[in-house]
DNA sequence: CACAAAAACAGAATTGACTCAATTTTAGAA
DNA sequence: TTCTAAAATTGAGTCAATTCTGTTTTTGTG
């Protein structure tokens, strides 16, 4: 049986989910108060500190489906990639940062990455952490596409590569999160400018 | 005249950041109250945020002391480089890891870089950010002096290789400090790793 | 159906960072 | 030396996240 208990606790996760996306949207992090999440989900305050360890874990599951969507978002690219290493790379970049601010704002984002540096062992922290991989992989697996078709060199170090190119794009979207004046074209510009080395160094 | 005020003021900023330095050190930075702060340093706790505007940047201002030295000791380096690309740049994050974590736990490491991230326009946070740059513009600096010497292609993109050398050492460092087991041995094994791709692609 | 144990809930109490109005100290002019 | 305005200090009070303990609901069993 599906349990009455079990359906209930479902729908609580849904709702403090979908108070808390939209007081953050409208109010910002600090803004939303645990007290209105509780309020406008129809919970008690007790009850959310009893499905997420704390503020930031709300936050953080919220930045995970979006994280995960991305990831689906970049299997397609994996999968038929353009046909040179540059516009693969960027191909696949691209849609990362064009979908990461579709449902979080970089307010949220700031507040996510801090979060998950400062509390790497909570839940959230973990699986960050997890994702970040997640991404990694996803970058090492279309070099390795590349590879098989004979767009880029078979002697590349891949894994390494592959850390290489999401380390640099994780950290120059770290800055871009950072200035809310900074532009999505501008930060797709400066990353291709420095993965054109790579390319270079990789291409056949 | 240096004015007795001027004297007291200085000599309470020191007796804070002392104070703090040590309670962060024993108690961890959460651990440390603002009132154990005020007390040890011997003033209030109103004096404390005369002085600094909230916990973050009575921590920043230990932070940017450290990397302010961090990048002293890389001046040498930049003036008098080893003979090959891959030892040149070894040699440099080397002494900027090691000497990381020589006044600060991981601990203040994470909550530094979660602050930073989290209030980017605070004083500390432009601080932090000025100091990323410094770290960058010192191995763009390297790399020019390697092409200088004749060790590295003239044709290579200096401030894109710089920001890319940066980006990935950086965000190496952040998931280093985020797992308290990993070793300074591994994070440096694990760079060079990287780094080697970069070599091969750059070296006359 | 009745009941006991387990799970989940509620919200008052606690805690600790930060604010602010009142008080004290310093600098410098008369 | 005395006085006044500016600067600095103080700590009690505020605010919001988190904890804690008693209550209610659900489940499984006889």
């Amino acid at each position: 049986m599906s349990g009455l208990r079990a359906r209930q606790k479902a729908d609580r996760h849904r709702r403090i989910i979908e108070a808390a996306a939209a007081l953050f949207r409208e109010a910002g992090y600090e803004g939303a108060k645990i007290e209105a999440i509780a309020a406008q989900a129809e919970v008690s305050i007790g009850t959310i500190y009893n499905y997420y360890e704390n503020k930031g874990d709300i936050l953080g599951a919220i930045v995970s489906l979006e994280v995960n969507e991305v990831l689906n978002a970049g299997r397609g690219v994996v999968a038929r990639p353009p046909a040179n290493v540059g516009d693969a790379l960027d191909t696949l970049i691209g849609i990362y940062i064009e979908h990461s601010l579709h449902y979080l704002s970089k307010e949220m984002w700031r507040q996510a990455m801090a979060i998950s540096t400062q509390l790497p062992d909570s839940p959230f922290g973990q699986a960050y952490t997890a994702l970040d991989r997640s991404l990694t992989e996803q970058i090492r697996a279309l070099i390795a596409r590349l590879q098989e078709i004979g767009l880029a060199r078979q002697d590349i170090d891949g894994a390494a590569l592959g850390e290489l190119i999401f380390n640099n794009m994780n950290m120059m979207f770290i800055e871009f999160v950072k200035r809310d004046e900074a532009k999505i074209a501008e930060l797709r510009a400066a990353v291709r400018r420095q993965n054109r080395i790579l390319v270079a160094a990789i291409g056949v």
